[in-house]
DNA sequence: AGACATCCTATGATCGATCATTAGGGTGTT
DNA sequence: AACACCCTAATGATCGATCATAGGATGTCT
């Protein structure tokens, strides 16, 4: 790869191993690295670990609404213009927003380790799964403005909707 | 570094990737890395994060009771025998065996990168830390064994109890 | 003395190459 | 045909070196 690419094997090995820990390819030692071939089951793995992330951030710290606001504001923009990238954008950081409120760095490192965003856009690419709507956030936001004790349930909730059911299906 | 261990930079580079991803070391741009000045609030919030992935992983799966018993019968005799790295060693193989058996590979990787050995060995050494004791897992398996539904929030407070208290001291 | 431009050095990334290990194919034997 | 052994080739880790960049130190000017 890296003679094909026209660079030396450091920067390859460095971005396999990016990719790697992004779950994006797997390795087997001593045959090399394959693709992986994503499944639903796979990202709804993702979503189950990402959604008691969240759900843990909110039992340590709630977020300033007024900040949430501005990214669904965004959100909103982003879809009535029909710019897909953005949505996503805007969703991710409003759920980034959650969790850096949590005041714990180590949750907030875990949580981006995951890589929300390329997981959000291949749910929505190849399983042609519903992306996060504007609508959809807005009783989570009403929800910590009442500081609701359920918030964080209703949270858990509102991701585990977006992951992929049971059928278990490949590309 | 490299000169100094007779070395090349890469294994060094590989090193340090791997020391920054357990938080044991910082680095800034162009600065270089440096021994992080570990806190009881670090501690914490790795205990935080952990407590949170395990109950997630209870409500995903339960463990095979037996094998909780096999790892906490080599704790007890870890105990006996005062050998402090086994007891941590086997205190750590019983909760991989609860997050294992969620059947979320995710969530397993994600909970091994937290390098919770370490870290249970950092808090018994530099801040004295109670040990996690074979008898404070009875109560668990019991819980697992009668399939109590509160055994999630058992587990999260259990393992919060080993998590350093307020008080910000430093090493 | 203080503000500012310039130089120096450490860092971090990349390069091209070598070396040990091992998977998988090929060969030979029973 | 089944099996054991060997051998090639790819992988992965390491090496020693170079290059661009950024931070800090130095020196100069006001």
């Amino acid at each position: 790869m890296a003679a094909e690419l026209g660079v030396s094997q450091a920067p390859v090995r460095e971005a396999l191993r990016e990719l790697e820990a992004l779950r994006l390819i797997e390795s087997a030692p001593n045959k090399g690295a394959r693709v992986r071939r994503l499944t639903r089951s796979d990202l709804r793995e993702v979503y189950q670990v990402r959604a008691g992330l969240e759900e843990t951030a909110v039992r340590l710290g709630r977020p300033r609404v007024e900040a949430l606001r501005t990214h669904l504001g965004r959100l909103h923009e982003a879809a009535a213009a029909g710019a897909l990238h953005d949505q996503v954008r805007h969703g991710v950081a409003f759920h980034r927003e959650i969790v850096k409120a949590s005041g714990n760095d180590v949750l907030l490192s875990v949580w981006e380790s995951l890589g929300i965003e390329v997981w959000t856009h291949l749910s929505i690419r190849l399983f042609r799964m519903p992306h996060e709507s504007a609508a959809g956030h807005e009783p989570l936001v009403e929800a910590f403005e009442r500081d609701d004790p359920g918030v964080g349930v209703l949270l858990r909730e509102h991701l585990l909707g977006y992951a992929p059911g049971e059928p278990e299906g490949r590309i």
